[in-house]
DNA sequence: CATGAATGAGGATTCATTCAT
DNA sequence: AATGAATGAATCCTCATTCAT
C-alpha cells in the first residue's frame, strides 16, 4: 500500500518536473533526458511511468480535461433560456476563466500545443471540440428561445473559439490584461452579442 | 552568371523539399537530414545555402509574408470611409483570401508554427501582429469616420485576428469550406460588423 | 516444510516460464525481465532462485543430463559383445530417442545452444562428450570382440555424433520424420555397420 | 571516385573489426558498441554501412558463402561416374577442405552460429542446405552409376554432412587434427563409402 | 559550387540488479 | 519468501556538422 503511494509520487515528480521544461523550452523542445534532469530521478524511472514526452503532455492535458469538461458539463444543466442571457454568459465565462487560471502552465502549454504538429495535434483536438461544441450549444439555445438571431452557429463557434483563444493567448503567454481580464470578457461578449443579437427595436 | 542562376535553383529546390517534408512531418518533426533526403541533394549542400532547419522555415514564411505585407499595404493606402463600408471589407478579405490560397502550404506551416515553441514564435510573431495591426487601423478608421461604435479596438483586433485565424484552420487544415469560403467570409463580416456598427435606428 | 514446497513450486514457475520463452526468442535473445514477465512472478524472486538467466539455462540442461547420464550408464553396464551385436545398437538407439523426446523442448534447447557463444558452450560441452564417449567405448567393444573392424574410433565416434546431431536437429528443430524416425534409426545403423562391420566374406 | 574506395575501405576495416570481435565474444556476445571501439571509428560511422550486427554477420557469411557455392557449382560440373570413384571423392573434399582454410575465422564464425537462435538460423540455413544437397548430388550420381547401393540419399545426405560438421568443429573450433586433416578425410572418406558401397565380391 | 563519407555528441531505450516493504 | 519500484550503466540510434574530393 504504501508501495503504490511512493509510485504516484514518483509519477506526480515527473509531471511536475515536465510541466517546468514544457514553460521553459516548449513541447517540442524538451527531452525525455531534459524532465529526467529535472525530477532528479534515474533515467529509467522515467519508462516505468510514461513510454515518451508524449504521454506526458498527455497526461498533463488530461489533468486540464477533466476540469474543463466537469465544468461545462455543469454549465450546460442550467439553463439558459432566461431573461438575462448576456448577464449569465458573463458569469460562465468568467468561471471558466477561473478553471483556466488555476492551470496556468497547463494551459499555457495547451495553447502552445494547439495545431501544432501532426502527432500532437489529435492530443488537443478534444479541446477545441469541446470549447466549439459548448458554445455551439450555448448559441442554438439562443437562437431556438428566440434571443438570437438564426444564423450558422457552427461558424460562430469557429469565430467565438478563435477569439477566445487570442484573448487566453494575450492573457496567459504574453501577459495582457492581467488584471482587468475579467472586464475585458465582458466587452467580448457585448462585442459578440451585438452582433448576433437580434436588435429588434422600435 | 550562370552559376548564379544554378545556385539559386538548388536553393529552391531545398525550400520546396523542405516544403513537403514540412507538411508532412510538421516543423518540429523535420530534421536536416529529412530535407536532405527529399531534396535529393547532398548534404554538404544544404549548409552551402541554410545553416539550420529553423533558417529553413524562415526563409518559406518570408516568402509569405513578402506577398502578405504587399498586399496590406497596398490595402491600407486605399480609403475605407466610403458609403459602403461593409461591401468594400469583403472585397479587401476576399482578396486576401486569394493571398493565402496561393501559399497554401506555407500558410498551413505558419498555423501549425504559430504560437510554438519559444524558438519559433518569434519568427511567426510578425503575422500575428501585422494581422492584428492591420485589422485595427481599419477598425480606428471606422471609428474616425462615424461608421463604427467607439470601443477597444485593440481587443476588438484580437478577437477578429483569433477568428479569422480558426477560420483559416477549418479551411486550410480540416479541409472545411473548401468551396464556399467566400460565402462564409461574408457572413463573417457581417457578424462581427453588426456587433460593432452602430445601429443609429430611428 | 511449507515454505520449502512453496520455494520449489516458484523454482519450476521460473524454469517452465524460461524454457518458453527460450523456445520463442532463443537463448541469446532472452532477458531476465522476459522469464520474469512470463512466469508474472515478482523481478526481485527471479533473483532469489537465479542469479543470470545463463544459470537458468544450466539448471534446464541439468534435467535432460540427468536423465541421459543415467541411461548411458545403465546401457553400458550391459554387455554388448554378443551374437547379434546390430540389434542391440537399435534397441539401445531407440530407447535413447524416448529419453530425448521426454525432453523435447529442452533438447531442441541443446541442439540450439551447443557450440555457440564460447560463455555457453562450456555448458553444453557435456553432451558431445558425453555422447561420443558412449560412442566410442561401444565400438572399442566391437572392436575388441572382432565384430568390428579396426579402425580410428575416436574419429568415427565424431562422425556418428555429428550424424546423430544432424537427425535429431531434422527431426526435433525441422519436424521431419516425425512418424518414421525408428525406421530411420535402423537405416542409420545399417549405413554405418556395413562400412564398419568386417565384411569377412569367403 | 576515390571517394568510393574509402568507403570500401571503412566497411573492411568494419568487417574486419566484427570478424575480430566475433571471434572472441561469439555472435550473441557482441554489440554494435563493440565492433565500433574494435574498428576505431566513429559510432556513426557504422550506421552508414550496415543496420544491426546481424547484417554484419550476414556480410561476412556472404564472403565464404560465395567461394563454396562456386566451388561446388565448379565441382558438380565434373562427372563423378568414372572408375575410382573414391579417389576423387577424396580430391573433392580435400579441396573444399582448402576453401574452409582460407575463411578459417568466417567458418568458426558458421560453425557456433548454426542452428542458433531463430533470427539467425536463416542466415546459416543455406550453408546446410547447399552442403546437403551437393552431397546428395554426389551420392545420387553413385547410386545412378551403380558405384552405389540404392539407398535413401536423403538421410545420408544428413548423416554426411553431420559428420562433416562435426569434423569441421574439432578441426577448426578444437584445434584437433592439426595436421593430419587430409588424412583423417581419408578415413572418413573410407568409413562412409565402406557402408555404402556395393561389396559385390563373390 | 556540389558532393557524400566520416564524425561524435546527445538523446532514446533496455537491462541486470538492489532494496524497502 | 515474495514483491515491485527505483536505479544507472550500457546500449542503440539519430542528428547536426565538417571536410576532403
Amino acid at each position: 500500500m504504501r508501495q503504490e503511494k511512493r509510485k504516484e509520487l514518483t509519477r506526480a515528480k515527473i509531471l511536475q518536473a515536465a510541466k517546468q521544461v514544457f514553460a521553459h523550452n516548449g513541447y517540442a523542445g524538451t527531452s525525455i533526458a531534459d524532465i529526467v534532469k529535472k525530477s532528479k530521478l534515474a533515467r529509467g524511472t522515467f519508462y516505468l511511468h510514461f513510454q515518451s514526452v508524449e504521454q506526458v503532455l498527455n497526461a498533463l492535458l488530461q489533468e486540464v480535461f477533466i476540469d474543463i469538461q466537469r465544468y461545462l458539463t455543469d454549465m450546460q444543466v442550467e439553463t439558459l433560456d432566461h431573461k438575462n442571457f448576456k448577464l449569465q454568459l458573463a458569469v460562465l465565462a468568467k468561471s471558466l476563466l477561473s478553471v483556466f487560471q488555476n492551470h496556468r502552465d497547463t494551459v499555457s502549454l495547451l495553447l502552445t500545443t494547439m495545431n501544432a504538429e501532426p502527432k500532437i495535434r489529435t492530443q488537443t483536438l478534444w479541446f477545441q471540440e469541446l470549447m466549439q461544441a459548448s458554445i455551439r450549444v450555448m448559441l442554438d439555445r439562443g437562437v431556438a428561445s428566440g434571443r438570437l438571431k438564426k444564423f450558422d452557429t457552427e461558424l460562430m463557434s469557429f469565430l467565438v473559439s478563435g477569439g477566445l483563444r487570442e484573448m487566453l493567448t494575450q492573457w496567459l503567454l504574453y501577459g495582457r490584461y492581467a488584471n482587468d481580464i475579467e472586464h475585458k470578457v465582458d466587452e467580448m461578449i457585448s462585442v459578440y452579442m451585438n452582433g448576433v443579437e437580434k436588435t429588434d427595436k422600435k
